[in-house]
DNA sequence: GCCATATGTCTTGCGTGACAATATATATGG
DNA sequence: CCATATATATTGTCACGCAAGACATATGGC
């Protein structure tokens, strides 16, 4: 599948910004429940009203990072009918990283959201 | 030069967040006024209370990408004494591109924040 | 005189992460 | 039986942040 591809221009910017919080999006979004990672991708781009697309491409890559890095707990899943599903759940390890990331992307955020605030004098 | 060197953990993150708001948060210090290189390291180092800081080896790769899209323009000034200084000030370009920068980085701080404000039910 | 330190710019090379592209498998509707 | 939706996985590319190093000019101390 991969994506859409729906005429998207400018996608460079977003796909920088996006670094380093990808991590902090997905566990959050495990933080509120058990999910598979065609369900993330859905999800994600619903609720965040395309904001924070992402593409089963990138999606299944940070899943594994995280899966290594012991911050997820991985359960299959085979329905009677229906493609076999990998469900991800959060570790104690996630959640103490989940609260490390979070913090650090509050105190980036309130970094940048300062320096933008200072104006230069009108003249 | 190259940074102080002083005992850094965790850097990996912020280096990851950091990735495509450079551009933003020097366009912007360049839209307060006209400043050189060395200036702009110190200034943010400063102004950010040491969250946004950056090391020379990176800044001044992204003053020449800037230069080279035409964001910012060059002026050298050698003074009697001291070693000569690279003005950079912002363009017309520049002034537009900083504005396209700010509201793309406004939209994903805001889709960040909603989406981290969601809760999981508390049972 | 000479060496350490501060000021200032520039370049090379490395590691990492987002993503497009591609592959594979199962189910369903026409 | 073929297109489409659901679902996971892998490979390769490209850009970027940064450490490390190099170079040049000034100043103060010994």
């Amino acid at each position: 599948m991969s994506s859409t591809g729906r005429g998207d221009d400018r996608k460079g910017i977003d796909r920088e910004l996006k670094r380093g919080s990808l991590e902090l999006i997905v566990l959050h979004l495990l933080s509120l429940g058990e999910a598979y990672g065609y369900e993330i991708v859905t999800a994600l781009t619903e609720r965040s009203n395309g904001g924070l697309e992402v593409t089963d491409g990138t999606l299944y890559p940070v899943l594994y990072r995280l899966e290594r890095s012991g911050f997820v707990a991985v359960r299959w899943e085979t329905p009677q009918r229906g493609v076999p599903r990998k469900y991800y759940r959060l570790t104690k390890a996630g959640h103490a990283e989940l609260a490390q990331l979070t913090h650090e992307w509050n105190t980036f955020a309130s970094a940048m959201a300062q320096l933008l605030r200072q104006q230069p004098e009108v003249t």
